[in-house]
DNA sequence: CGCGGCCCGGAGAGCGCTCCCGCAACAACG
DNA sequence: CGTTGTTGCGGGAGCGCTCTCCGGGCCGCG
């Protein structure tokens, strides 16, 4: 393949002259080869090849107006994308399906509040034909900047001004079964004889934490009193929560936990107590991030949610409506991916 | 903020009339507005906010043959990806200094070996002005596609065809002092007394294994023999690692481990086997991974390196390049970023 | 009061591509 | 044999911007 450091590559003028036919066939050919008989296409095909042509995309953006990229934006306190593999997996998923369809990822990552600005002004610059945004917290500006520049846009995470699941969405997203996948791990707690069901609890601004905390109270035994602490999804903060809960509700027999990280943090205070996991306290986290859970001592019984499926499932639905008449009109529809019950040691 | 949906958004011309100047004179101050006076320059600023105007990226591209974007390319297997915050912290650091510079962060995953004439195609394009590439195992395509066409690159971490730190380079890269790591981390675990000190490799056709390799040996004590297991830097690597070097030498006290995965999966069997750590085995981890590190039992001694800073780096290293006079002249240089040992309780 | 220099702003030529339209050439039909 | 339809290809306009000229005003100085 001839290459071209310095000097300037190759235009469709360049392929034409050599082909002998006009840049209108060349770019016929080159975008597909309808209407081109195939003699004339593999003369074109051939000068294409021998001169290392690649297409301008800039120049073609410009007249077709497609760029052929979109964003994905994250908006997530270091804390949690440092500890998490949650958001490596998900744009892994991303990043399958959009290179399936010859689409690019632009990853624009939310460091702070003054972001923002960059990150609208970069949308409305038309640099993507769409965007795929991360857990938004209710006050998050990102919603209406997409919405008023009108950028087809799919949500990962139930977006907090949303209604619950199931009812009118108003936006596209996917989630898991957050209550669902709650219900599941406390039902298992009960199932195994616990009476005594608290909850660590994920921060009260996110949905994911909320749902989950609706689906313990959803699968709490009527006998059973609700015990929740709040944490903020990380280690430390499970530890927090643990130490506060066995402070108040010391005769406690069981843990539902709203994350992995949180129950690591939680088996940590319960160990330094003398509590044995899973004689004397069970314990159940959300996520099962293998690294995680599997590496807990003892192994974490824990939900496990189709991280990259659902990445996958963002980027199918944006490029569905991408494609679909080049109108970009999204449906608003919420996809709730099912989550299922992993047993290991810990309950 | 005016918005435009749908309708077609303004362009220089329209912003020109309404200021009542022409495209030229907007242009110039939207770059800048050298050359233009107050007054005039006031006038237009004011039409731009009026108008809502956004510079079109792929008309300004196709002028200037700058695209304000670089490609970063991550082609790791994902047993590592996933369970790994490595990445995500490089990622960060990237993404810090290239937002302080106005220029956006185009992701490429590499699946398997069939993208990378997708990738090459890509950076062939011209989409982007540059290139960060990360994790290059010895046959890896991609520096001759980067070379061929003549595109920027900076490595993360010392490629594969490249002689060992301090020698030339040829390209320019960025890595931590993994030899001086794990010299720091064998000489700890010699000072603690321990005699028997074996190490836990990662796969060996990867530079960071091989230097910190090569570190072990450096310090190793002339009485102590040489004793290696070979890991792929994974926790069940570790483990099998483990349970190999148990096996071949039981007589062991000590372990320094290339990555904390592979401790933690080591601190598993060592557990198994009833081996107290750190009185019967000593441990030493490295890359000091937090959420690994700190949740362990016991908490990993590890060495640290500062991951985001290496990003962090290898975007300045870049961006000076695509400065400097548009040339694109990346002198060879490699950047090698100290480590220090984390002691907690393992060691 | 006149002239050279300087600074500001305008006109116009593209950057490389797509796409509409129009013109051939040929088949088919009355 | 003229007319219409069909298919294949070329001409040309134009996407929105930057940047190089170039001209016109205004200053200072003689």
């Amino acid at each position: 393949m001839p290459e071209h450091p310095t000097g300037h590559r190759p235009t469709l003028e360049a392929v034409a002259a050599r082909a002998g036919v006009s840049r209108a066939t060349v770019s016929r050919v080159v975008n597909g080869g309808a209407g081109v008989r195939q003699l004339v296409a593999d003369k074109v095909r051939e000068a294409v090849a021998e001169l290392g042509y690649v297409p301008n995309p800039a120049a073609r953006t410009l007249v077709t107006r497609r760029t052929g990229a979109v964003a994905v934006i994250i908006a997530e306190p270091e804390v949690r994308i440092f500890s998490d593999p949650f958001f490596s997996q998900q744009v892994r998923g991303i990043s399958k399906e959009l290179n399936a369809h010859d689409t690019q990822l632009v990853l624009l990552l939310v460091e702070g509040p003054e972001d923002y600005e960059r990150i609208a002004r970069y949308l409305a610059g038309g640099h993507v034909d769409g965007a795929l945004a991360f857990s938004l917290h209710a006050d998050d500006p990102l919603p209406a900047i997409a919405t008023r520049i009108g950028l087809p846009t799919v949500y990962g995470g139930r977006p907090a001004w949303t209604p619950a699941p199931g009812g009118p969405a108003g936006v596209t997203y996917v989630d898991a079964d957050n209550r669902g996948g709650a219900r599941l791990a406390v039902r298992h707690l009960a199932d195994r004889g616990r009476t005594r069901i608290a909850h660590i609890a994920g921060p009260g601004d996110m949905t994911s934490a909320t749902d989950r905390l609706d689906g313990y109270r959803d699968a709490l035994p009527p006998a059973c009193p609700p015990m929740v602490a709040e944490g903020d999804y990380t280690v430390e903060g499970g530890a927090r929560a643990m130490a506060d809960l066995l402070e108040r509700h010391p005769e406690l027999d069981a843990v539902f936990a709203a994350s992995d990280q949180m129950a690591v943090g939680a088996l940590r205070v319960l160990r330094e107590r003398a509590r044995r996991v899973p004689q004397d306290v069970a314990l159940v986290g959300f996520d099962d991030m293998r690294s995680v859970a599997e590496c807990a001592d003892p192994p974490l019984t824990t939900v496990h949610q189709d991280i990259e499926g659902m990445g996958r499932m963002m980027a199918r639905l944006l490029l569905g409506a991408l494609d679909r008449d080049r109108g970009g009109i999204l449906a608003p529809t919420s996809l709730i991916t099912p989550t299922r019950l992993v047993r290991r040691d810990s309950a």
